[in-house]
DNA sequence: TTGCTAGTGCTACAGCTATAGCACCTGCGG
DNA sequence: CCGCAGGTGCTATAGCTGTAGCACTAGCAA
């Protein structure tokens, strides 16, 4: 007797979640664009009304089209999944999660980044020591 | 004419090659005991055999058990997998994420932490401006 | 030997996923 | 007014997913 799980997201829902979550909102057509795969523009509707109707996505109309947005907001979602991919593949090591950030290949860091990032360092040993 | 997506993974796959990523290596009965929803012994065995017919783990026999590890090591999985987060919630921004790992309530990074981190921040200060 | 425990191999199958077609509506150019 | 372009609503469906049962094998204790 299967008992599928139906609270979490499919892959392909998770995609499209990630699209809105990139995009802050997007209609059918855009997400449609992002897609691999091209699935058909029939395919991508029906797949954001399941999201609708399982509460993740909500739409406005605008002008004829509808416009989608994640319900829980993105900042609410970040700290979450970011928690996942550090505990799943750094061992909850944040130093380690920034060795990754700073020397990932091709991932050059400028300087300003790093300026900020500094700084962003040092509040956070100051507020540690006070 | 249903063309499923066939070589990326499900959402059990993916909680599965999680739990793999996260202990290294486990048997059919270690996965169970952390994946959720109290799945069968027997469901987790087969999914499993689907994983290493993927092509994403593969087993070796340890006594009489199965030992399952994920073909492409961690290391390798790490960066893309960070890179998504990045640049789905945070704009692909660097700081931003090095913001949220210092600031996210509940996440108190040590002070320990906090000097390994300004160490690899000035090492890369410094390389950039060499 | 016999029975039990722990594990594996194979196989079945309900129904959710992903896919897409068809009908209908609305604004706009001709 | 008519047809087209672009969108929406509804509905059908192949087969992958997730679930688990059954048979069998290897140690090991009684």
């Amino acid at each position: 007797m299967p008992k599928p799980n139906h609270s979490s997201l499919t892959r392909r829902e998770r995609q499209i979640m990630d699209i809105l979550y990139r995009r802050g909102r997007a209609a059918a057509g855009e997400v449609m664009e992002d897609l691999a795969g091209e699935p058909s523009y029939s395919t991508v509707r029906t797949q954001l009304r399941v999201l609708e109707d399982k509460g993740h996505v909500r739409h406005e109309e605008e002008g004829l089209r509808y416009v989608y947005t994640p319900i829980v907001p993105r900042h609410a979602v970040r700290q979450s999944a970011l928690k996942h991919v550090v505990d799943t593949f750094f061992e909850g090591s944040t130093h380690k999660v920034v060795a990754a950030l700073l020397g990932g290949e091709g991932s050059r860091v400028s300087q300003d980044e790093l300026d900020r990032i500094a700084a962003l360092v040092e509040r956070a040993r100051k507020a540690g020591r006070r």
